[in-house]
DNA sequence: CTGAAAGCGCTTACAG
DNA sequence: CTGAAAGCGCTTACAG
């Protein structure tokens, strides 16, 4: 008998001394070799059983499979990711989703793309543009296929940042002439010029707005203030709100702007939340609704339809954006779509009067 | 002059002729080596900068960091993750985000685990325990630290194999005995016991509901017959809905409850959104609410306070539960609390009745 | 249809 | 305070 021993013929064993000899965390979960080792196949071949079925044969298939269900073996995306640059993840980068319209968009974009095959990585920015650069830096390091974003105003170094790592980008919820990538949105600063037009139409004389201070708040603003100002009314009382906007602010809101110009007849504001808070203070005050004042909201949430007929408020489909921005970057990934192509949805919005309600 | 070229003394050269061997996807984005080659310091060294800056002398820190700063280098998690077995990474599954109290849950949840350095995989179940179990095995496979679940009625698999992998997982949105791991939540059950004693105390003699057929609407189901049954009352008429609740959904429901029963006084609906709808409906048929019947919704949404004084509903603090869940889990992470400690927190809920607001 | 070898980009567990 | 060696668990790009 021979007193050196021959290094074991079976792999088992071999990684089972190796792994003892690291001793890097405690006892390691299942991997792919255990199940390759336990159907009596290659490691390659149980990694087509989960990437590429299609190419194994249908005996091995089920052989591999009833292993893994067995075994409860769950691959390692970590490892899986890092060796073939696919990571199956899609970073969405929205404010919040807390009372908010991006819920409905990031719900069916992460549904859709589920679907797909793809995870989503959810980062909340809450508004701030350096804080939403900070996050993709974050978020990059999970190496993502793609990014949705929220709004168009970002850094020029999270734009850079995002042209040089190469991945399809959509950005949503806001309309811009020169995107990172893609884009699906509507134009904010239409919709301030089409409330402005509606309120006039209605005989508004006294306008006056209600609104946060973000981009998209403040191209409403403009839209909003430039269309009357063709209209010769170039004093519009403004009363500026800090996110997240809610009932409560928007009820604080209403008497601030009367206090300044007791002669308003019309309120755009920046959501509904703030249009309900604005009707309850009007309510408060004596005023008839929309007789003595006309309020406009911003997103048309569906209790806001049954319960304030009084509001007028601006539609905008969230759920299209959604859907569509995943389309976008799905297609990219599938290769349909060339890394040129930089598609481009304008989801449009729509003003919805009291009347109709 | 040798014919035989010995190896490439240089690291930099090497790692470009084998990567070029390969050839594995196209031009590959930064390593921590280039970091490393440029700032004249080690891999480990630079990897330190970023896992554990105290460990660095002062000058080498700074150094490195200027040629993160420059070459605009972000580490790859994936392998990261892969090395350290530490993804960095939580899973949340919840049935969904939109119209849905959830959405606060996640949204604080999602902020306090930003701020301790954790990122957020976002599954959505849609309210089916099979399909919440295909998730899991999705969202395992990024091998997150811990797991946000949403109630408890989970498959035995699920329990099973969460379990297993031992990590950290926190039930939210119930209650129950047995718990997989921790909890934070509220009975569902007492709430429909809680909201049959308000509608009989208020006078209800004819209660029906209105709710949706998940695990956490059956518990109110029975918590609201089996306290009514106490009360002599064994006949409650019912209508059933599919989710997504909806003002829609409720509007419809009512008059098919009336149908059956025309003398109901009183409807406890499984939201605010059906509430909401059944209050339209009421309306519509010429009925007061809530002298001729009363209304009782779930979740207390902020606009229907203010839109719906008429309704009474049941508050929820998801927020509270979303912050709670992360500091359970992030205690457990830290190693704060032992794997042994189930921590447990009933966040309890208030009965909001219409006279309140 | 299947597999052996090499590599993905980090970090661990030492040693100094 | 810093680094050389080895390994994390997969997949790629062949070859057969």
């Amino acid at each position: 008998m021979s007193t050196i021993k021959p290094p074991a013929p079976r792999d088992d064993h071999t990684d089972a001394t190796v792994r003892a000899k690291r001793t890097r965390g405690g006892p390691k979960g299942l991997r792919i070799t255990d199940v390759a080792a336990q159907a009596g196949v290659s490691p390659i071949t149980v990694s087509r059983v989960f990437n590429n079925p299609e190419s194994v044969a249908p005996e091995t298939l089920e052989r591999v499979r009833q292993v893994v269900q067995k075994l409860g073996y769950v691959p390692n995306r970590l490892a899986g990711g890092l060796s073939s640059a696919r990571s199956r993840l899609i970073a969405a980068i929205v404010p919040t989703i807390s009372h908010s319209l991006f819920s409905e968009t990031v719900q069916v974009f992460s549904e859709t793309m589920s679907r797909a095959g793809y995870e989503v990585l959810l980062a909340l920015s809450g508004y701030s543009a350096s804080n939403e650069e900070s996050l993709l830096d974050t978020v990059l390091s999970r190496r993502p296929e793609g990014v949705l974003l929220t709004g168009v105003a970002h850094t020029d170094s999270l734009r850079e940042r995002l042209r040089n790592v190469g991945i399809p980008v959509v950005e949503t919820w806001d309309m811009t002439d020169a995107p990172i990538d893609m884009l699906v949105g509507f134009s904010h600063y239409e919709i301030g010029a089409a409330v402005a037009t509606h309120l006039l139409e209605r005989g508004a004389r006294r306008p006056a707005l209600v609104s946060a201070n973000d981009a998209r708040a403040r191209a409403r603003r403009a839209g909003f203030r430039e269309r009357l100002a063709q209209a010769g009314i170039e004093d519009v009382p403004e009363a500026l709100v800090a996110p997240p906007s809610s009932v409560a602010v928007g009820k604080r809101a209403l008497p601030e702007l009367l206090a300044r110009a007791q002669d308003i007849d019309a309120v755009f504001c920046g959501s509904d939340l703030l249009a309900i808070g604005a009707l309850g203070a009007a309510r408060a005050m004596g005023l008839q609704v929309p007789s003595q004042l006309a309020i406009c909201g911003f997103g048309d949430l569906e209790f806001a339809t049954e319960t304030t007929p009084q509001l007028t408020t601006v539609r905008v489909d969230g759920t299209r954006i959604g859907v569509n921005a995943a389309r976008f970057l799905l297609d990219r990934l599938s290769g349909e779509h060339g890394a040129d192509e930089h598609r481009f949805l304008d989801v449009g919005f729509s003003v919805v009067p009291r009347e109709s309600t």
